[in-house]
Order: structure tokens, then sequence, then C-alpha cells
RNA sequence: GGGCGAAUACCAGAGUGGCCAAAUGGGGCAGACUGUAAAUCUGCUGGUUUAUACCUUCGGUGGUUCGAAUCCAUCUUCGCCCA
């Protein structure tokens, strides 16, 4: 994988770039759409690449791991053969899941134990295991095992669990090291910062993650409950350490406002479940602001979801008709919105890169950061 | 013409003397959602801008009772049965 910086932005740290994978180039900034099962829920690959136009998407390692777990991706030629996408994919390593998935598992310094949400079997994921599942399921991009700690950690669990982290990491890039790419591509793995809302062990770690060298790193245990601002403030202390000629993945994150502001900090990739699965629950986002399509002040409004939208469904549905698909319960209106809100967040950042090369960056995210947070 | 039964909030439908502004379901309205155990979850749904408070409600009218959606009389409407 190779990193390829093109422009910065002359008034804040924003920059555009190009990253090389064995499946294409992605162009940062960049959004990621989330395909934990292998699959963008209510999206069609097509769908996906020629309305959404998704550069990357990610997989889980959990998920896929569980179902339809290792061996069958394995004998599919990896997971790009088997769901039939030719393009870059990212996977999480599970680390999320051991934050979301709290309840059912225990944290130990060999590595993570878990029982399964589907069916409650035991299963034990090591720094080392995770790296060689992700080399199963053969992802452009592996994430090391990580423990994502809730924002509101007191102090002492935070450096309790950045140790565990960091100690995980080092092991993680070693075996990463000492392995290669089962299908005849290389794979790149990148660490991940954690330190909760404490900047001093944030800096810890991303001076330990700098120093792996790897061809990307990740800030991980951010929008998990802390303040917007408290972010941040994490992202400018983080990515005042983190190498500039390297990707900078903001995992899990987050609003439209959140990724302008990220990107203006200077992360480069990001990823969210917000525009699906939002979408799925009748959010809409816009250039103006959200919407919720479920409210009545919509059931006589037909006018296009998104006039000048990048996306078929923008210019063809009108806002009554999907507000009565989502009121009559129809499949197709959670397709709707998905396309819609994700083909959005393609656009937006597409448009903060384009401004970046201009030039005009932060003047441009300052006038839409007041536009996008409004509610219709 | 006679007999029996039923009428409850937007709909369906519990409740048969006080704990009833009235169960439950549906519908409706609104909110939440950030590396997806989520096509999920939460709240409200007679009025009074807030309410453990007050007011108006259970087909209509009139009674009985300290107290009625609940008991009595009568009227209206609907359903079923007999002629």
């Amino acid at each position: 994988m190779q990193y390829r910086l093109q422009a910065t932005d002359p008034n804040s740290r924003a920059r555009a770039g190009v990253i090389t994978t064995a499946h294409g180039e992605i162009q940062t900034p960049i959004f990621m759409p989330v395909g934990t099962v292998g699959s963008v829920k209510g999206v069609h690959f097509h769908e996906l690449r020629d309305e959404v136009k998704a550069q990357i998407i990610l997989g889980n390692t959990y998920h896929l791991y569980l179902r339809p777990g290792v061996e069958i991706l394995n004998r599919a030629g990896g997971l790009h053969k088997f769901i039939g996408w030719e393009r870059p994919i990212l996977t999480d390593s599970g680390g999320f899941q051991v934050f979301s998935l709290s309840a059912n598992r225990k944290l130990t310094e060999e590595g993570a134990h878990f029982r399964s949400h589907i069916d409650g079997s035991k299963h034990l994921f090591t720094p080392e295991n995770v790296v060689d599942i992700q080399r199963m399921i053969g992802s452009d991009i592996m994430m090391a095992l990580d423990e994502c700690p809730p924002g509101t950690s007191e102090y002492s669990y935070a450096r309790k669990s950045l140790d565990l982290t960091l100690k995980w990491m080092d092991r993680g890039w070693r075996h990463y090291k000492e392995t290669e790419g089962l299908y005849g591509y290389s794979q790149a793995w990148f660490p991940i910062v954690q330190g909760c809302t404490y900047p001093e062990l944030r800096r810890e770690s991303a001076t330990r993650v700098a120093e792996l060298g790897a061809d990307g790193n990740a800030i991980g245990g951010l929008a998990v409950g802390e303040p917007a601002e408290v972010m941040y403030e994490m992202i400018d202390v983080v990515n005042e350490i983190l190498p500039a000629d390297r990707p900078r993945y903001l995992m899990g994150v987050g609003t439209p406002v959140n990724i302008l502001e990220a990107i203006d900090r200077g992360v480069d990739m990001m990823d969210c479940v917000m525009p699906t699965r939002n979408g799925r629950n009748g959010m809409l986002f816009t250039p103006e602001g959200t919407m919720n399509m479920r409210n009545k002040k919509w059931a006589d409004d037909f006018t296009p979801l998104w006039e000048d939208g990048p996306s078929y469904v923008d210019r063809v549905y009108t806002k009554a008709y999907l507000r009565h698909l989502f009121i009559a319960e129809e499949l197709l209106a959670m397709q709707i919105a998905s396309i819609h809100n994700l083909s959005f967040y393609l656009w937006l950042v597409g448009e903060a890169r384009r401004h970046i090369i201009d030039g005009d960056f932060h003047a441009w995210k300052t006038d839409m950061v007041t536009r996008l947070g409004r509610r219709l």
C-alpha cells in the first residue's frame, strides 16, 4: 500500500492524497461505507459503485469469522471474490465488538475471550489470530486488535486499557511482519491510537503508533460518548504526532459535521454506520441539514429528495413518496435512504477534496458546518 | 309485529359500583441512532402550555347511590332469531 500526498489546505491541516492498494486507488479524504457481514445493508454493489461511488468499503472480522466463517471465505478465494466487489476492502479487527458486545466478553493479556452473539459459543481473539483471520478474508487494509473503552472512562481504566492495547499492537505488528497475503497480493495493517480523552495518553499512544512505521495509522476510541469538542481536541493532539506521509484513519466517525471537522484536522479516512443505519430508520442527510422522512410535513412535498444530487434516487424520488414508503414500511424506503445518504457522504468528502486542492477548504467547511447542522 | 343481544377514546377491543382518563393491540405523532447483536429502540396519543392536580368523557335522556363506563327506566341505532 502506498500513500501520495497531493495537496494541503493553506488554512487548516486538511490534505488531499491518493492511496494505492492491491485493488485500486482511493482518493482521500474518503468516507468508507460499512459492510459488516459482507454487505452494505440494502445496497447492491453496482449501486455502491455507480451511484454511491464508494471507493472502499468495510468488513468486520468478528462478524465474518462467525458467519460465514474463514474456511468458506478462504475457499471462495477471499472476501472480494466471495461478495463480488473488486475495489478495496478494509476490515475492522473485532476490537469494536470488544466494546459493543462487552457483556459477552472478557479481556486478558492473551486476548479477548468472546461468546458469540449468535449461538453463545466461546471464542478467543488474539492480536495474532486476528491477523491470520484477516489474511483469510484478504482485506486490503487490516486493523490491529485493540480495546475501545467508553468515552467516559476514568483515567486509571484508560491507562490500563492503553497498556493492553499497546502490547497487543506490538504483537500484532510482529505477526503481521512474519506473515503474508494468501491470495497473491499484499495487505496493509494499521495500528490504532487509543487513550480515551486524556491528551497525555493520546500522545503516548500516537508516539508508539508512529514508531512502528506502518502504512497507515488509525485513531480509535472516539465518538463513544464524549462531547464532540473533546473528540476534536483529541484528533488535534494525535495528528500532531502521526506521520504526515501516511494516511490517518479516524474510526467510526461520524456525522457530516464530524467528518468535515476531522478532515480539517488532517484525517484522511473515515467510516460510520450512520448513513446506512439512520437511513434505514428514516433519516436523510442533505447539504442543508437532516430530515426525518417519517415526519408528517413531508406528506405532500412532491419535490425531489435532492434536486441536483449525485444519485438517481435524489432526482427520481420525491419526499412525499419516500415518506409514504417509510410509513408503509416498504423495503424500498430503506434502500432509497441508504443510497441517498451514502452518495451524499461520498459527495461531501469529494467536495472537501476538491476544495482542499483549490486551497479554499477551510472557508468552505466553516460555511458547510452551519448548514449541515440544521434540522429540516 | 314479537324475542334476544350489542353500543367504550382514531380503529378494534377489555373493563360490569370506588384502585378508571379507562387494559391491550393496531393506527397516528415525535425522538434517538457515530470502527452495525439495530428494517432497531424510546416517548406521547381527551383537554388544561408543567402537574402525584383540576376539568370533560364510555350511544341519548332521566333516575338510584356518598360515588356510575359499570345498576334502573326510557329513547335511538345496529346485529341475530321468530312471525
